[in-house]
DNA sequence: AACGACACCTGGAGGC
DNA sequence: TGCCTCCAGGTGTCGT
């Protein structure tokens, strides 16, 4: 679910509640795989007495530094989000990790498909999580020709290249396919066949996307939330996810869905011809 | 290298 | 109402 904008959100709205509170080492689990099979008690010792000085994310990956050398680090994947709330709250349904603070409250991770998992990672780990992915979309430093020379280097489809984290952090398939419809780009474009120029729109498009989801708190079909249990209201602006059907706000021709590397793709077949 | 199939999970929606 | 199938914002692995 969470792509970049979500993520962004949930890691903020978290971060504001828990940025200067302290671990005190208790963790209750109830299901094992949300953090990697690791005992509890492991990582509660590990926690224990560790304050949590900052928050930021890295892809869909979110990062709460901590006064340790570790790093909190939390992937949401598909249904997965954050409730602070106190200890003495009842347990939430599909709660599956509660970590304790020293002054009363849980951080508690709640993930209905199970899919999400939390590390407690050393230096050399997180830099490995880094290093797994690549440039950030709205960082500046990624410019249009370094886009363009990745994209060349392979006959792959654009829109798995997109979703590939490897090449391009944080774009999931809500933004990939957003952002090829303002592109005028057919999802199965080789990328190796996109112009400079449609490459530079293609960039141009995913900032624009994702800056707008951004400022709508992202997206929320199903299960969103932030870490206040708050919805976002990006869903408004689709212009073509979820919108099988409904006519182009450009050309009004129904927006059509199929499916391009085992996902659900969304798409004008007149603005963005096949290739 | 790249792609498809499938795995991991639960629950909501829609068809009958 | 009940049952069944399909589908979902993500990613990892395996086989071809």
């Amino acid at each position: 679910m969470p792509e970049l904008p979500e993520v962004e959100q949930a890691a903020r709205t978290l971060g504001e509640q828990v940025v200067g509170a302290t671990f005190d080492g208790s963790v209750r689990c109830s299901w094992g795989r949300t953090i990697d099979s690791y005992d509890p008690s492991v990582i509660g010792a590990r926690l224990a007495d560790v304050k949590i000085t900052g928050w930021r994310r890295r892809a869909k990956w979110i990062l709460l530094s901590l006064s340790s050398a570790d790093t909190f680090v939390a992937h949401l994947r598909m249904t997965g989000r954050f409730v602070v709330c106190q200890r003495e709250d009842m347990d939430i349904p599909q709660q599956r990790v509660a970590f304790g603070l020293t002054d009363g409250r849980e951080i508690r991770f709640v993930d209905q498909r199970k899919f999400g998992r939390i590390y407690v990672m050393d230096p050399g780990q997180l830099a490995e999580l880094d290093a797994a992915h690549g440039p950030e979309p709205l960082d500046d430093a990624l410019t249009a020709v370094q886009f363009f020379a990745r994209l060349q280097q392979t006959q792959r489809a654009i829109k798995p290249m997109l979703l590939d984290q490897s090449v391009i952090a944080g774009v999931g398939n809500i933004y990939a396919d957003e952002s090829l419809w303002h592109s005028q780009i057919h999802p199965l474009t080789p990328a190796n066949r996109l112009t400079l120029g449609q490459v530079e729109l293609v960039l141009q498009s995913i900032r624009t996307v994702l800056r707008q989801a951004l400022t709508n708190g992202g997206s929320t079909l199903r299960d969103y939330r932030d870490s206040y249990g708050a919805k976002g209201t990006q869903q408004d602006n689709f212009q073509a996810y979820d919108r099988t059907g409904l006519p182009c706000y450009r050309c009004g021709t129904p927006i059509v869905k199929t499916v391009v590397a085992q996902r659900g793709t969304h798409l004008c077949l007149a603005c963005q011809p096949v290739p």
